[in-house]
This record gives C-alpha cells, sequence and structure tokens, in this order.
DNA sequence: CTGGGGAGGGGGCCC
DNA sequence: TGGGCCCCCTCCCCA
C-alpha cells in the first residue's frame, strides 16, 4: 500500500504492511504527526499565495501581504497580543501595520511561518532577528543567535574557553579554526518547526529507522547550536550580562598570558572574529531603533536596540560599543602583556596601571607618593610604586627601573595592533622612549601602518 | 567566612 | 562619529 500526501507535494512513502520491493520501514505515530504537520502547513502556505481564506491584512511600508489570524496567532506573541486584544468577530478582517522593518524582511518570516524555512544570509540576519524580536518569535531569534555565533564563532569564546585556552601540543586548535571558517561560510540556514521533534526521535530512536526511502522532514541544515549556548542565549534568561562575564574571561586572560603558543592562534581566531564583527556593523540595518521611550515633553526617543539581548541606546556608536560585548571583539591589544580590551581607554587605563606605575600610591603602604619619594619597581612587565621607606625595609632596590628596559630603549614599547578591515590598514599604537618616563606628557601615538605585512613580524 | 582593594568591563554622556 | 571621562558594577585576590 502507497501512501501519499493529498497536497501532492510530499514524497511518497510505505506502510510497514506494504511487501513491495522497497525496504519496509516502521512508521511510528511521531513520524505521521510530522508528515501530517508539513502537509499541513503546505496546504496553508498555498492558500495564503491563492489568497484562501486570508482574514489579516499586514501592512509593512505600505506593502500589504495576506496571511491567516490563526497561523499568525500560532507563530508570534506579537500577533497572539494584537489578535487577543482585537475583534473577538472572525468573521472581521484584522489588520496590522509595521514600519519597523522592511517588506522583505516581513516576507522572510512570514514565509518561515507557512513554510519553516528560514532564509538567512548574513546580510539580513540582523534585520531578521531584529523583526523577530519585535514580532517575538523566539525560536526564530534562537536560530537568528545561532546563525550569527556559527558566523562569529563567539561559541568558542563562551563555551570552549578553558579548553581551547590551556591547549598545548595535541590542540585540536586547527580543526577548531577550520570548523570556524567551514561555519561562516555558510550563509543560508533552513530550519523547520518539526526540527525539535525530530531531534527528539533521532535521540529516541535508531538512525536506521529513517534511512532508504524514509520522508525525512526538512530538518535544519544548521547544526544546532549547543545546548549551553541556547540556554544561555534564551531571552529573560535571568542571568544579567555583567554575571555572564566574569571569571572565565578572567581566567581566559591569565591563560593567555602564560600559554604562548596559543597566543600566536588565538590572534588568529581573533581577527577572524574581528572581521566577521566588520561584516556584521556593516550590515546594520537602517532601521535598528524602537520608539518606546518619551521623552519629558511627551517627545518620543529614537533609540536603537541591541538585536542579542533587550539593552537599548541612544546612539549607533553606542551599541556598535556594546555589540562587542556580544561578538567578543577586542581589537586593543596589550603588548606587553598580550592582554586584549574592548575599547582603547580600558588598554591605555591597563598600561598606565600595570605596565607604568602611573599611580602615585605605595602599592605596600597605600599612602600617596611623589615622583621624588616613588620609586617604580618592576616585576616582569608589571611595574608599581613603592615609598622609600617600603623599598628599603622590603629590599626591593634591585628591583627598581629606570625606566629604560630593552624593549623602551629600542623602537618604543609596542602596544597593540588593530586591524583595520575596512582599508587594509593597520593602526599601531606605540609608547615613545620618553613615555615610559614618568609623567613626561607623552601619551599614546597613534600610527597608522599601510601594509599588513608588518603584521606577521609583528605577532 | 568576610570585607576591602585592585582590576576589568560596560553604560551614559560630553566634547 | 569617535574619543574620552566619569561612574558603577562584578570578580578576584588577599588579609
Amino acid at each position: 500500500m502507497e501512501m501519499v500526501c493529498e497536497s501532492g507535494t510530499c514524497r511518497p512513502y510505505r506502510s510497514a504492511g506494504d511487501a513491495g520491493h522497497l525496504p519496509v520501514h516502521k512508521w511510528t505515530s511521531a513520524d505521521m504527526s510530522a508528515i501530517h504537520q508539513s502537509c499541513l502547513l503546505k496546504q496553508l502556505d498555498q492558500q495564503r499565495q491563492q489568497e484562501l481564506f486570508c482574514d489579516c491584512n499586514v501592512l509593512v511600508e505600505g506593502q500589504i501581504f495576506r496571511a491567516h489570524r490563526n497561523v499568525l496567532y500560532g507563530s508570534s506573541g506579537y500577533f497572539r497580543m494584537l489578535l487577543s486584544q482585537g475583534s473577538k468577530d472572525t468573521l472581521e478582517s484584522v489588520s496590522a501595520s509595521f514600519d519597523v522593518f522592511s517588506p522583505d524582511i516581513f516576507a522572510i518570516i512570514l514565509d518561515f511561518i507557512y513554510s519553516g524555512q528560514l532564509e538567512l544570509n548574513s546580510s539580513n540576519v540582523i534585520e531578521v532577528m531584529s523583526a523577530a524580536s519585535y514580532l517575538q518569535m523566539n525560536d526564530v531569534i534562537s536560530y537568528c543567535k545561532a546563525f550569527i555565533k556559527s558566523f562569529l564563532e563567539i561559541s568558542a569564546k563562551e563555551d570552549d574557553e578553558n579548553r581551547y585556552l590551556c591547549l598545548s601540543d595535541s590542540s585540536p586548535l586547527q580543526d577548531r579554526r577550520e570548523n570556524v571558517i567551514e561555519q561562516s561560510n555558510m550563509c543560508d540556514v533552513s530550519m523547520s518547526p518539526q526540527t525539535r521533534l525530530w531531534d527528539q526521535q533521532e535521540d529516541e530512536q535508531p538512525q536506521e529507522e529513517f534511512s532508504g526511502t524514509s520522508p525525512q522532514p526538512s530538518g535544519l541544515q544548521l547544526n544546532s547550536p549547543p545546548e549551553s549556548s541556547l540556554e544561555e542565549e534564551q531571552y529573560g534568561s535571568g542571568l544579567p550580562e555583567r554575571r555572564r562575564r566574569g571569571s572565565r574571561k578572567r581566567t581566559a586572560t591569565s591563560r593567555l598570558v602564560t600559554e604562548d603558543t596559543s597566543l600566536i592562534d588565538l590572534q588568529g581566531v581573533v581577527s577572524h572574529c574581528t572581521q566577521k564583527a566588520d561584516e556584521l556593523y556593516a550590515n546594520l540595518p537602517s532601521i535598528v531603533g524602537v520608539v518606546g521611550v518619551f521623552n519629558k515633553d511627551s517627545t518620543p526617543s529614537m533609540r536603537y536596540k541591541c538585536p542579542f539581548c533587550t539593552h537599548t541606546v541612544k546612539r549607533k556608536a553606542d551599541l556598535k560599543r556594546h555589540l562587542r560585548c556580544h561578538t567578543g571583539e577586542r581589537p586593543y591589544p596589550c603588548q606587553a602583556c598580550s592582554k586584549r580590551f574592548t575599547r582603547l581607554e580600558h588598554l591605555r587605563s591597563h598600561f598606565e596601571t600595570i605596565h607604568q606605575a602611573r599611580k602615585l600610591v605605595c602599592r605596600k603602604c597605600k599612602r600617596h607618593v611623589t615622583e621624588v619619594n616613588g620609586r617604580v619597581v618592576s616585576e616582569g612587565t608589571r611595574k608599581y610604586r613603592l615609598c622609600d621607606v617600603c623599598i628599603q625595609e622590603s629590599g626591593y632596590s634591585e628591583l627598581i627601573t629606570d625606566g629604560t628596559d630593552e624593549n623602551e630603549e629600542k623602537e618604543g614599547l609596542l602596544l597593540g595592533v588593530e586591524e583595520n578591515m575596512s582599508d587594509n590598514r593597520q593602526i599601531t599604537w606605540v609608547m615613545d622612549d620618553d613615555d615610559l618616563a614618568e609623567d613626561s606628557g607623552a601619551d599614546l601615538i597613534i600610527q597608522e601602518v599601510e601594509d599588513s605585512d608588518e603584521e606577521a613580524s609583528g605577532k
């Protein structure tokens, strides 16, 4: 007996009792359920395209989309709220209008609602996620995030940080980097409402059951995100942003200093991450703002919403700065200790505190000192001040630095290199020779290096 | 175990 | 728009 979907769009399959020549497969109720859902969705999509039984008009920047209110209700928290607050009369047509995303983006969302196929690529993922956030479609948000994460490979930073930075000889680092490039080249994602069901089936049943002519529902072609990342990415997870940072990053930093072999490869990954972040910045949609805040004079205040979290900022530049905490981008490395920072001011503060001993405070007795009675003590790349009394008491005299160690005498202490991907130049921060002398007045000098050839030698 | 200080990270906002 | 400053928060270390 051959069973054929009535819509004619599904692949034929055979029942368990069919004694035909094709391999016999056992069909479970879950299989049937998935097939039925798939067929039903296709039917609804056909009805939408033929504008049959459409009872909802969605106006997006002047363009009208016809849809079924029950489908929208079941797919979007926004429509759920809208339709439940609206008329209970099922005969009355319902309209909704949007100006916060483009018709193209809503078409992608609507196609997903009716087909389970999400047409994501690197240039639309931010806008799709922003729209999905507006429409409260958490599944779409999650998979957009998964797409972005695979694009940036920031999961490597968050999930595998410890293992990753502790790599010694037989590390899978190379594999990891290849995986980063492979995943970031992936541009199209399809996902299905049955994805979770399918995953569950795979867990519960042997793979052989779905081989051969099995009518597999269109599953997720992108690797499903790690459970931990999905868990972490849930909106309103209750875990504060600051809480989620913290010890792991700090630990990674300390290891960064000690694991030189890992450091080189890490820089490659970070460089790749920076490049991908730049691509995302370049593709930031023109409309990412939400009007939800009002000034004192009751005029609406436009703010930019982060597509990764609920944070909003007034300026696009602030959003770009904020996005670094999601992308893991750290474009400001300290060449003295290889620690990387998200902002130049943090790098400067770190350098002055750790490597220059700019603070006029005795580290031991905490008393304020002057340039005269406070001497700079050097321990490795770290410098701090001690008063004359503490120096005599502690016997630190052999550690006192005259501010002219080897690195500084040569060609200035290189503070960091940032690759400028847009114009293929490097921006290099160097410390002048005199800069390490206390309060010389000179500060960070910014040099622009034309070619990236310097980079290899620098690293 | 607890409190204080150092260091780092992020937001708001001014220039 | 970027740089920079100020402020606050969190984490870690140490006494």
